[in-house]
DNA sequence: ATGAGTGCAAAGTATTTGCACGTAC
DNA sequence: GTACGTGCAAATACTTTGCACTCAT
């Protein structure tokens, strides 16, 4: 279980406000996943989420809302396709947090976070040479990680 | 229709020679895929690549062969997947090429290949701080280039 | 009240696999 | 000759969609 430094309140409201501006409803499945995925944890996929979702009596949101919701967050931008290796998309749940890149070790899966202002600003230089308007990146790192490089 | 500068029978002895150091066996049908990747051109999706193949009465690759042998190219690096967008996968034949990154398109698919040593360099840096041995990495800049911010 | 949202099951995509036949070695 | 490779069709995995019912406004 990881705690959120955000708050999980402020966030459903001003999704509640996002919703509003796009004359969309503000409906209970759509708050409770925030809860949900907060609660699952950092990364996820989509497929695991809807299974343990599945597994909470109390909480119930279909496959469809989830898949369908999950777009509606990545717009409002309180979640990010993180990576995408092989047929997997792994999903970062992001509010209140710097942007950041990832080493993914290939051995055990583990995601490794990192912040590098020089790249970023390169890639804005790079950006500014080709007259593109860069609206997001991603930057993934493949790898072995430290521990698994200790293992052999 | 792309010109490669890079000579393809060299590629196939060099693909057969890997096949070989693998025990497998070097068949006309993978052979052949490579001519066919390479006539197709830079960037393609597996989808797209099967159906113009299969529109050539000649050179008959099935999916099966194709989606099998793509995993064999890939690892011995002559093809690597650039962008995963969407639920899309597009591959690049990388052959004889420095290794670079991409900027795409948002609005209308456009890729274009940047290289930047010293992007590559601060991440071998960041890799050294986290004791990470990469292998290879994806820089995907997501955004619009310069034609279509003209058109609006 | 009414139109957007939801859940379900069915339909789409993209990719993988089992099996009988073909081919490289 | 024999094991690996191929093509086919079926299976799988992930995601989207049509429809009848429900709920937010």
């Amino acid at each position: 279980m990881v705690f959120m430094r955000v708050d999980l309140e402020e966030i459903k409201r001003e999704f509640a406000k996002f919703l509003k501006r796009k004359n969309m409803k503000v409906t209970q499945s759509r708050l409770k996943l925030i809860d949900l995925i907060a609660e699952y944890g950092k990364h996820f996929e989509v497929e695991d989420l809807v299974n343990w979702i599945a597994t909470r009596a109390d909480k119930n949101v279909s496959r469809s809302t989830i898949y369908r919701t999950i777009k509606l967050l990545q717009e409002f931008g309180v979640i990010k396709e993180v990576i995408k290796l092989n047929n997997r998309t792994i999903y970062e749940f992001v509010a209140g947090k710097a942007h950041h890149d990832h080493l993914v070790c290939t051995e055990c899966g583990k995601i490794i976070e990192f912040v590098n202002e020089d790249i970023e600003k390169l890639q804005d230089e790079v950006c500014a040479d080709y007259d593109f308007l860069p609206s997001h990146h991603r930057l993934e790192i493949f790898g072995i990680c430290s521990e698994c490089k200790a293992k052999g």
